[in-house]
Order: C-alpha cells, then sequence, then structure tokens
RNA sequence: GGAGAGGUGGCAGAGUGGUCGAAUGUACCUGACUCGAAAUCAGGCGUGGGCUUACGCCCACCGUGGGUUCGAAUCCCACCCUCUCCGCCA
C-alpha cells in the first residue's frame, strides 16, 4: 500500500511513477473519491462530537438527580442523522480502502525502463557455461534416463504440473534444501524458521497477493477460510504484522523450506514440459526486515546470498534488473538470478530478489521503533535462496555426462552419503 | 470432540451502562536533590485518522464483526485466539 498522504499530496507523481510500470493511476477518480469522503468524514465526525456531548450532559445531569426527558429529546434528530452519515461514511471508506489495496508499488529511480522482459537489464554474470562434446539432453530426458523422475504417476494421482521423485532424484531433491538451508544459516546469519503452509486472508493481503491476485492462489474448502501458500514469502514476512520490533531487533533475518503452492492460471500451454513450472515446487525463501535506510544495502546482500548457493554448486548464472514494466506489484526493486541450463540453451529464472520498501509493511502495520522513540514502518524484502526444483533442473542438466549419468556436485555429496555420480539402475527404470 | 476460564496501554493489572482513552504499579523520558549514582520527590509518556499558518481542536480504537442504548471496555449475538481439565492422536 502507498502512504496515502503521498497519494492525495503528490497524486501526480505517483502516477507518474505508477505509469512506468503501464498503470494507470486514475487521478479524476482518485479526487472525486476523496473530495467525497473528506466531506462526508468531516460531517460525521461533527455529529458524532456533538452526539458525544450531549450524552454527556445527560449523563452529568442524570447524576445530579435531574430530569432528562428534554436533553433525551433534543438528541433525538441526531441519532438519526448521524445514522445516515455513518451509513453514507462506510461505503466510502471501503471504496478507499479498495482503492489504495489495488495501487502496486512505486518504482525505485534505479529500475530500468522497458514494457516487458526483454527489456531486462543484465547486471552481471557469474561461472562460463561449461562445453559438452555430446548434445547435452534436457532435465526430462537425463531423468528418464535415471530413472525416478515420475510425471506419468503425478498425473495419475493428482494431473498435470505435479512431480513425482523417487530413489536418488528425491535424495538429491531432499540434499539441494538442506545445503542451501545449512549455507543461509551458517555463513549468511539467517535464522531457520518453520512455518504453516495454510494462511488466512488477512495474512495475504499483508503480503499483496490478495486482494488482487486470488486467482493465482489455491484456496482450501474447509469451514475456515485459509489458502496454500504461494512462497513461504507470505508466512515469513507476517511474523511482522501488527508488531512494533525493537530497533536492535533489526535487522532481521530469516529463512525457511517450504512447499509453494501456484494455480498458475494464465499460463496455459508455458512450460508444459518438465520440472520449470508446477502447481507444487519447494523452495528456500530468504525474508530480511529492516530500517529503511538499509533496504538497499540489503538487497544487493540477499541477492548475493542468493548468487552463493549458485557459485558453491558450481551452476553459472547471471542477474537482471528487472525493468519497469516486469516487476512485480508489490515491489519496488527487483533483481532476477537466472541459472544457465544448458537442455534449454538459456538461462532460466531461479530466484527473485525483491526490496518491498514500506508497501508490504504498512498493509499489515509492521512497525519498529526509531532512535525518536517512534514507531516507524520497516521495509521487507524477499528473496529465493533458490528454488528447489529449478535447481535440481539445473544440476541435472550441467553435470550431465555423455554416458546419461550425473556427477554431484561436490558441495551436495556430504548430503548424498558422498555419493560422487548418480546412475541409471534396473529397479530404477522400472 | 466435551467442560471451564480468559483476551484492556511496552509489561503487570483494575475497571459490569454516564466527565473512562481508561485507576494503580512497573518500565521509559525530563527536572529537583547529589561530587556522582541509588533512593526519594515533581512532571511527562498509547496508536491511527481528520481539521488548522499556528496554539490547538475533533473523531476512532479495550481480540474481531454485528446488535441494544441518548450514551458501551462494561449488556446481547456470532466468530477468532489463548489457557486449564477430560477424550483422541503423530
Amino acid at each position: 500500500m502507498l502512504d496515502p498522504k503521498l497519494l492525495r499530496s503528490e497524486s501526480e507523481r505517483v502516477a507518474a511513477n505508477l505509469a512506468r510500470r503501464g498503470f494507470t493511476l486514475d487521478l479524476a477518480a482518485l479526487a472525486d473519491l476523496e473530495a467525497r469522503r473528506k466531506a462526508v468524514q468531516m460531517r460525521t465526525d461533527a455529529l458524532r462530537s456533538e452526539r458525544n456531548a450531549r450524552s454527556k450532559a445527560i449523563g452529568m445531569a442524570k447524576g445530579r438527580g435531574e430530569d432528562v426527558a428534554p436533553l433525551m429529546a433534543e438528541v433525538d434528530q441526531l441519532g438519526r442523522d448521524l445514522a445516515a452519515a455513518e451509513a453514507e461514511f462506510g461505503p466510502i471508506q471501503a471504496e478507499v480502502d479498495a482503492f489504495a489495496l489495488q495501487l502496486p508499488n512505486l518504482l525505485h529511480d534505479s529500475v530500468p525502463e522497458g514494457a516487458d522482459e526483454t527489456a531486462n537489464v543484465e547486471v552481471r554474470r557469474v561461472g562460463t557455461p561449461g562445453t559438452f562434446d555430446f548434445e547435452p539432453k534436457d532435465h526430462v530426458a537425463i531423468g528418464e534416463g535415471l530413472g525416478g523422475l515420475d510425471f506419468e504417476t503425478a498425473g495419475k494421482i493428482s494431473g498435470s504440473r505435479f512431480v513425482v521423485l523417487k530413489g536418488p532424484l528425491a535424495r538429491l531433491h531432499r540434499a539441494l534444501a538442506q545445503f542451501m538451508l545449512d549455507l543461509h544459516t551458517t555463513e549468511h546469519g539467517y535464522t531457520e524458521a518453520y512455518v504453516p503452509y495454510m494462511v488466512s486472508r488477512e495474512t495475504l493481503t499483508g503480503t499483496g497477493q490478495l486482494p488482487k491476485f486470488e486467482q493465482d492462489l489455491f484456496k482450501l474448502s474447509g469451514e475456515r477460510e485459509l489458502f496454500l501458500i504461494p512462497t513461504a514469502e507470505v508466512p515469513v514476512t507476517n511474523f511482522a504484522r501488527d508488531a512494533i520490533l525493537e530497533g536492535d531487533a533489526l535487522p532481521m533475518r530469516l529463512v525457511a523450506h517450504t512447499p509453494c503452492f501456484r494455480s498458475e492460471a494464465g499460463a496455459a500451454g508455458k512450460d508444459t514440459r518438465g520440472l520449470i513450472r508446477q502447481h507444487q515446487f519447494d523452495k528456500v525463501e530468504l525474508v530480511n526486515l529492516v530500517k529503511p535506510e538499509e533496504s538497499y544495502a540489503a538487497l544487493e546482500t540477499m541477492a548475493s546470498h542468493a548468487g552463493a548457493v549458485l557459485e558453491k554448486l558450481g551452476l553459472p548464472y547471471r542477474v537482471l534488473a528487472l525493468c519497469s514494466g516486469d516487476i512485480g506489484f508489490g515491489s519496488a526493486k527487483t533483481y532476477d538470478l537466472e541459472v544457465w541450463l544448458p537442455g534449454q540453451d538459456k538461462y532460466r529464472e531461479i530466484s527473485s530478489c525483491s526490496n518491498c520498501e514500506s508497501f508490504q509493511a504498512r498493509r499489515m502495520q509492521a512497525r519498529f521503533r526509531n532512535a525518536a522513540g517512534k514507531p516507524e514502518l520497516l521495509h521487507t524484502l524477499n528473496g529465493s535462496g533458490v528454488a528447489v526444483g529449478r535447481a535440481l533442473v539445473a544440476v541435472l542438466e550441467n553435470y550431465q555426462q555423455a554416458d546419461g549419468s550425473v556427477m554431484v556436485p561436490a558441495a551436495l555429496r556430504p548430503y548424498m552419503g558422498g555419493l560422487e555420480r548418480l546412475v541409471a539402475t534396473v529397479a530404477q527404470r522400472a
């Protein structure tokens, strides 16, 4: 949510910023709404003020043992006027709130201009794609050769966009998550968190998935309204909802490994082959809660934490600054990390690191006590560190051998019982 | 799942219809005393919103949402959450 005062006082400037995203701020509607809100609110407040004063007078008169019938007659019409004013004000306030909740975040000045992903700006490349003296296969073909990558069984039990992993591949998937958690907790200063996978509407409104993107979520049908999390960012960032943290509690760095559930509405026909786009996937998520003046330094650091995962796994990648037209709803600035996939002969997203500034914090009233002792909105950042399923894809494709086997990256071997190479076995082919 | 208790300010904890946004304690800030500190004394000290050049004034908020009433922290209804006991269970 944007600062309502800024929205009112500098609506032209806000509109210009949002226009960079391709979002049109309806200034006329905003001005009209504000004018109505202001008039009705002032009238309602004045009526309430008078009601309060009169009621207080009745109380005092009663205390003195006087007859209060005349006073109560005076206040009779006032009650009806107030009820009418409140009936008018409620819907207007709801309209103001709804208007505010559907506005995306303001972009940071450094965000490159552009309409879509083709205008994203490459910031750096790390590592060099390996060369193969054979035609590299994609992860689906590699997995089929190894056994243990089973879309057919997943289709039978759940439908499309699900996968079953078995044997060494399942273990490699687990090893990747364990490795990432250990790296972030022991070397990057994160505190590990285990969190609920089902969350309330309020929680999803706090991080910005609701009310606008309900069609992307899986909603449960129980008597309580709950949604499956699309990312651990949602439960973890909401740790700070309705809280005033002491200044020395910041920066707070949290990491969580969770499954993520996405309906992928609107992605029909996109990445239908393989593990790239699933309804359920695992991710290790980094969340930073920081003081405002530290948030852009924290964004750089967090992107480097995600990058460190790929570097230790020996996976080549590049970092993109997302352009104004491609950046997410709640983000002021986003870096995507794209890992090299030789089977697709291109870089594919494996991490997204965003600084949401106070956008989420304002929605969830996440604050800290500043140097002056006053509550102030903190800044929230989140980033994948990294997507586990896609990391599995990257390992399979980058470490494939001519004979169909796959070398295990050195960093993962301790998590694989020392195993150095995945080879096809008869049992797993069956 | 059954029975009961309870959700009030940073914390503790009063308050069952009327000058209650809320006693008191504690924490914190300022001042006095002191060489300094402690103790003591005095004052200050919630959040959000609106109006105003300003001083300041007004509104809302006692888990959440409704209701009753001239007036609700207080009464009624629903829901959420916490705790205790029983049952069940990983």
